[in-house]
DNA sequence: TTGTAAGCGTTATCAT
DNA sequence: ATGATAACGCTTACAA
């Protein structure tokens, strides 16, 4: 500190950087002043170096590195109208370990373009939704992306009457792009697993009733087995979360006669189902098979490990961002479907030789 | 649509809301024509409700209503000098189910004071971690919270230089607040859990070298045992994955003697550990104790349940975000430590009678 | 209580 | 190639 005010009686003080939060943040006028040359060059010189003079650019840069320089947000979004700023919007208390792999494809695609991320997070109804449908007609992002499953809506106005591009990742959302797995492809291939096993009595324990995948994964289900008259199924509510799938266990030990296979909406309602179902002394697969989807970390850990449906998570993200950025370059955008992945495990096996009522 | 169309021809075409993509957007100056009164009078009308006249309260607000508008942010931010924004900063790959619960503390927190949340990932000496220095210094936001265990810095300038409001969750950072637990004394009451159940060899898994976090809880581990004669530790590397926790299972069974406790240093790693043990035909706790940290779902739903140090992961963010709220308003803050909490389990038992190797 | 107008910091148009 | 200057849309003195 010291030696920095020496510096600074041997020179202007406005060369000691970087500027403290007692004084101003340096302008472009600054800059201007400092390399004795005019607002518009500096501003030129950063955007596009090539056209000015070299020596002239080596002063602006001089400048802007004694001074400290960075441009102002603001002033630039409000100049250019646009923000290099995209929202996230995620809907209710979501599935932490699936959505944090496709936040982080989205942040590192967005990051290369230089594209920063807004995240928040609303429940229908609530001052928060008004407030996401606000944004979009803020000015505050170019763009935004759905996790949510649909697009919020409050005071007559939704998220996409602001024109903005908007994709949804994860979930089909009517009139905008999305970028999904088969869901219902892949649930299929669950329930032909499981039958083609032998199993017949199946149970499904749903997630919660207003997520979009719950629905589609829900009726897939309920289908398939509507069309099989050799086939029962026993729906069980649950949601996205361990407990519930604990919960699920209990109600479905109750069943009777209980089903020799689970169909669960996600991999942590099967998680949480296996651990109750074996403190309740069933084996699995040996007295109940147990499926999940989405293929996060923890189904490869819990024991035994877990059938289920992968999701390309990462992928999912970084597509969805590389197709919001295509689109706010002007171009078409469709929606697209990225392969998934049946994994099967050791909590898929064999019906019972008996039944296990 | 026909019906809107129909009232159209009545009405004022300006007066279809809302505002569709191909029209310019609304300014406060459409609003103050149609409303009949000057530009100020809508701002302060929307700012201040009580500062202008109830009749012309109403005039302005059912123009806003009428044209659907949305005051423009960048204008906004320019004028006030504030953004409403903050910038979330993580660093590497996060453990998931510990820092998700983080944010959506802190994500609640700031979204009731109307509040953004842009979130960066970064990783030292990448161009990202340049760009995270550049947005303090941009007033794209008004201040930070870092998960990261560390500020960025970049081109000899640190994210504290821009002189914005910044704390850190999770892990002491100097010179900002900080919200923690006692990360050394809940690493002391599994060190004196496990001493107490008679184990005297002792593993511990690392995180990543890089984590604040990591340094701190081993420390604390060797410092313990190295006061400790009867004791013998053993240090194995790892990373806050499951992968990383079998891999540290692998290494772990080729020591001689084996140790008959393990420490990690996350619940990931822990689970991964012990999921990877039992396949080598290790029983938990009954020829190795297994201890976690941090207290994530899964710890409560893995076989056996594991023993782990609860942080109040919720309530680190939204303290954090509080405490940065009230920093932007003036306010003085300074570190604070929340209560964690030993969560003795299944996992952790009496040292086996016989040398386990 | 309300209106007028300056100014926030930038980019881009238009001269030169 | 460079400089002067007019927006961008808002808030807030200051005037009335």
């Amino acid at each position: 500190m010291a030696s920095l005010k020496i510096l600074a009686l041997h020179a202007d003080l406005s060369e000691v950087p970087p500027h403290r939060n007692t004084e101003r943040a340096p302008r472009i006028a600054d800059v201007a002043t400092k390399a004795g040359v005019s607002t518009a060059s500096v501003s030129r010189a950063l955007a596009d170096p090539a056209s000015v003079r070299p020596e002239l650019l080596e002063r602006v840069r001089q400048a802007v590195r004694v001074l400290g320089y960075t441009p102002n947000a603001a002033a630039r979004s409000l100049r250019e109208g646009r923000t290099r700023t995209i929202l996230v919007v995620t809907r209710k208390r979501w599935s932490a370990p699936f959505f944090s792999e496709v936040l982080h494809g989205i942040e590192s695609a967005l990051a290369v373009a230089g594209y920063s991320m807004i995240l928040a997070n609303f429940d229908t109804g609530t001052p928060r939704e008004a407030a996401v449908v606000d944004m979009m007609f803020s000015g505050h992002i170019d763009g935004a992306i759905v996790l949510s499953g649909m697009v919020a809506s409050s005071g007559g106005r939704s998220m996409l009457d602001a024109g903005l591009p908007v994709v949804s990742i994860g979930a089909s959302v009517e009139a905008i792009p999305s970028i999904v797995v088969d869901e219902e492809a892949a649930m299929l291939r669950l329930c032909w697993h499981l039958v083609s096993l032998g199993h017949r009595e199946i149970a499904y324990v749903t997630g919660p009733a207003v997520n979009a995948n719950e629905g589609v994964r829900r009726r897939t289900v309920e289908s398939f087995f509507r069309e099989r008259s050799d086939c029962g199924l026993d729906v069980i509510a649950g949601d996205f979360t361990l407990e519930a799938g604990r919960a699920a266990a209990a109600a479905f030990m109750a069943l009777d006669p209980r089903p020799t296979a689970v169909l669960c909406c996600s991999d942590e309602i099967a998680i949480g189902f296996m651990g109750a179902a074996q403190d309740a002394g069933l084996d699995v697969p040996g007295d109940v098979s147990v499926t999940g989807f989405d293929g996060i970390e923890f189904a490869d850990h819990c024991r035994p490990k877990l059938t289920t449906i992968r999701q390309p998570r990462r992928e999912l993200g970084h597509t969805g961002a590389a197709r919001l950025l295509a689109m706010l370059r002007g171009e078409a955008a469709d929606s697209i479907t990225l392969p998934d992945d049946l994994r099967v495990a050791a909590s898929t096996g064999p019906r019972p030789p008996l039944p296990s009522s």
